[in-house]
DNA sequence: CCGCATCCAAAATGATACTG
DNA sequence: CAGTATCATTTTGGATGCGG
């Protein structure tokens, strides 16, 4: 461990070098703490699922009524858009807005947690792992988004 | 961009170099995703706020019925620790286990999307941040957890 | 098939009072 | 101080139906 670093186990706060005005965690978590949300980043911005129905069959126990709901959350946050297909059937695809691509690091972190945490579930030979050893393509959190 | 570099845009989906038993985001949204958890542990962890009533004051409309749920939840899935001060009153601080510092880069995470996409809310002078700019001391987030 | 809307049931969370 | 107990409210789940 480097001297002078601040580490997790102090008893004194983690301050920041700007003082915040409001906590930016509250923040992000009211955007996406909200069930499902982060799942359906994940659809859209990882695994291309982008299609209503393709995300309901991809997440159990997700139902049409809330996917609306947290669809349209999103939109009306700027993370994700919808691209019509004009085609015979009424067909939307949403993908993420540059803002909505900002919010892979979170969900990378999330992986990177599991992976580490829970490598029996995660992984065939229960073997945990980082990051860059699932995602070697990318260099740095700072490449995506 | 460097080139061959995946990147969010793509309609293709970015694909672990080691095939998945389970959605690693999936399982470390069940364990963080409920509400208020991510925020109790902001406290314990990085404000060191880590009293029972002193998490509640800090976090308004929380109850004491949903902290102590949450709080024992963690406990079970071994990210927090009770430790008790043996002293005229029953007084128990909260403090984060080695999992629960791991938890730490997912709240820096939140951290960084919020100080880039809504900093007018975050920073007095509404300048957007990095995480770098914000805490200077931390080299990686590596060194944290 | 597709993207929803509606209705009702169940689960999660909130408000308040109270206890050792 | 650190929680419980009880009840009210909000959020989410399940089933079904409907116009393209």
């Amino acid at each position: 461990m480097h001297p002078g670093i601040q580490t997790a186990d102090t008893r004194k706060p983690l301050t920041p070098a700007v003082p915040y005005r409001n906590c930016p965690i509250l923040i992000s978590v009211g955007i996406l703490g909200k069930k499902w949300t982060l799942l359906i980043l994940r659809d859209i911005g990882l695994l291309k699922i982008n299609r209503f129905n393709q995300i309901l069959r991809s997440l159990p126990g997700l139902t049409p009524r809330v996917l609306t709901l947290r669809l349209h959350e999103l939109e009306a946050e700027g993370l994700i858009r919808a691209v019509m297909i004009h085609d015979t059937a009424r067909i939307v695809e949403w993908e993420l807005t540059d803002k909505g691509m900002d919010t892979i690091p979170i969900l990378m972190s999330f992986i990177a947690f599991s992976a580490r945490w829970y490598p029996d579930e995660v992984f065939m030979d229960q073997r945990a792992r980082d990051l860059d050893e699932i995602y070697p393509q990318i260099h740095s959190l700072k490449d995506l988004g």
